[in-house]
DNA sequence: AACTCCCAAATTGTCAACAATTGGATGTAA
DNA sequence: TTACATCCAATTGTTGACAATTTGGGAGTT
């Protein structure tokens, strides 16, 4: 049910799989600032591995976006964007409507009870918990990601829960923008047109939904201080 | 001009990246057998690298989904599968239509023009050079990637061009679709939504023309022999 | 004070040897 | 013959040392 146990399960069979695994978590946890360099010797001496461990599990977080790297200068964490933040709603209106419409159609009906029991508990749970930063528990998250696996493309479900939902999360912490009852009310619609088996329409409502997470996004950023962000120099 | 001139500029600095734009040339170009083991010290004797440089450009190779790893058994080139290509599709048809969409948005005035001019030349040239298969001319090819690119979406721009254009690649050297006269026509027609800055046309037309190519694709599919296809073990 | 040049320290890239794991060959017993 | 256990060669994972590159600061000149 967790949003990691499917997305992310295999054990960690190798060191560079451990530090892989144990650094994303940490910058997706908020661990490591936004924007700061990594160095290898000091990271290496850390966790008590060998530099070219260190530099394996470096090279799969950059595949995961969330570290940039430039020959003989050395890897960062990303640094928060605006921009970027918009192009990723933008990317993921165009796959997860389309994972909507796949969902509509392939689901089985045990998947289709599943969604719609999660999607239920969390209309009758606590509405808000505002520090609930860690990575197991977010409602929001957990719908999309399981309408995401519902299309039953593996490589959409790769690209999203692997690769760009990384990046979902590292804004998330540093966002925070909760779980507004609007956005249950477009779960509810976009369920029922799954429910109905009604591709087409699920695709609508799921492209109107992350638009308009885009918009309460934005409209949020607008309000804060670089300071809130966690924009850090160094 | 050239697909690879703007997706995969720059000057391999590194050993690593050396390593990596060779051996992604060798697999796209047909060099290495599609679902072949690759040896380490094989390959590394070959090119005359260490065993290390040569796993951190097989790391690439992975995260660009040629080549599939695990752990304490080894790496192979990826297989044929009629499967996956179908799933590139659909991929295709979201991320693209919304590629077209923002392009037409969003283009300069100059990149329009230098479209126009693209699609007019491909129209007038030579329909059919069955044996053209370097990486540098597909007529197809260039025309996504000029819309692809005028969507001023960097993210989306890099998950396409870098990542999921391999895989087509990969895919089109072995099945070798040419380039149908309904093709052209539907590439005219999305062009002239995009000089009309119609994004919402630009999308329904771009999403109608990668569904109709993969349908092209998978009536040629049903016609050939695994043989054909390249389908190896070992 | 500002600018250039140069050097040293720190950091990253590369390599070759060592350890751990896998897959198959061999041999044995039911 | 089949099934299973054991061993061995080959392959992959890991490490520490070495080479190449960048960076920061200081001496010297204008």
């Amino acid at each position: 049910m967790a949003f990691r146990s499917v997305c992310q399960s295999q054990e960690p069979v190798t060191i560079a799989d451990r530090m892989f695994q144990d650094l994303r978590r940490s910058i997706l946890e908020g661990g490591m600032p936004a924007g700061k360099k990594i160095s290898e010797p000091e990271l290496a001496a850390a966790y008590g591995v060998s530099r070219g461990s260190l530099r394996e599990a470096i090279g799969k977080l950059e595949n995961c976006n969330l570290v940039t790297r430039r020959p003989n200068i050395g890897a960062r964490i990303i640094s928060f964007s605006i921009d970027q933040l918009m192009e990723i709603y933008q990317i993921r209106e165009a796959m997860e409507g389309m994972a909507a419409r796949l969902a509509a159609q392939n689901m089985t009906e045990q998947e289709v009870q599943n969604l719609q029991e999660l999607i239920k508990r969390q209309k009758s749970s606590t509405p808000e918990q505002p520090e609930n930063n860690n990575l197991k528990h977010d409602p929001d998250l957990d719908f999309h990601f399981c309408v995401i696996k519902g299309s039953q493309n593996e490589r959409l479900i790769r690209m999203l829960c692997q690769d760009l939902y990384d990046l979902v999360r590292f804004y998330r912490l540093r966002l925070n923008p909760g779980f507004t009852p609007k956005a249950q009310i477009e779960h509810e619609l976009i369920v029922d047109a799954i429910t109905r088996r009604d591709g087409e329409m699920a695709e609508v409502l799921m492209r109107h939904h992350i638009r308009a997470s885009r918009d309460r996004a934005k409209l949020q950023l607008e309000n804060m201080t670089p300071e809130e962000l966690g924009v850090h120099e160094k």
